[in-house]
DNA sequence: ATAATATATGAACATACGCTCAGGTATTTG
DNA sequence: CAAATACCTGAGCGTATGTTCATATATTAT
């Protein structure tokens, strides 16, 4: 104890910020490791772009061919189709083949929940 | 109308994929507006880091200084400073100066619970 | 079979990002 | 005052990322 450095337990002249090194903290809250937040980041790193953001806007509300999408968001369908693999990738759209069109459409209501929370978050 | 491309309704022997243009889609959800979505790319950036996450990670337990979380992640103090602005522009976290320490927190439960549904999201 | 459409993919290029390093400011100590 | 501590910041460097371009595959039409 006492390598805990809250402002308030500062205890007399000796130097404040030396020995510390508390494996867990004292809440309850375990933190994360180095491999987790790996995984997490690229995640988040996959919502994090413009596109790719329009792209699951225009999926939340109708399932879409891969042209439809480009015509809406006025990008090529090459940068979509690149895009698409990105958000396949994380499993974030499903999609399924008619003929030469494939249709995508979001993968679950959790990736549109999140999209929604942050979007009302960003709207204060 | 008729120029939605849902695999329903594709009419005949017509070209399949060519002129649509539905500004807005059928259901009530507006679609992104590319400012809107550089906004909430940039939001999601700034997650989008495992150092970054696993500074939220410690802060979402405890109020710490800058030196500690350099310790706790085994990073570099500036490597941590760098990564706090950013976490500071973005409005994520606050601080407060103590002497020449200074202790960050985060900015409200907002991005706790952004993080906490995430964390548990990718545990399935 | 040949042509056209719908999508996917690899390479290349420009940009963005995160770390290190060097140096800077502010505060405390001797 | 000078030295030390805690933190911040700009430049530079290696790497990652998003787009375009060219090309490949699959399906449909002639």
């Amino acid at each position: 104890m006492a390598s805990e450095s809250s402002p308030a337990d500062v205890e007399a002249d000796s130097p404040i910020c030396e020995e510390h090194h508390n494996p867990t903290t004292e809440s309850g809250v375990t933190p994360l490791e180095v491999e987790d937040s790996q995984r997490m980041a690229e995640f988040f790193g996959v919502l994090a772009d413009p596109t790719r953001l329009r792209l699951i806007s225009l999926l939340s509300s109708n399932e879409s061919c891969v042209c439809d999408l480009a015509e809406s968001l006025s990008v090529s369908e090459s940068a979509v189709s690149h895009q698409l693999r990105a958000l396949r990738n994380a499993r974030l759209v499903q999609y399924r083949k008619v003929g030469r069109q494939v249709f995508y459409r979001l993968h679950d209501h959790h990736i549109f929940d999140l999209y929604a929370t942050v979007r009302e978050h960003l709207a204060e």
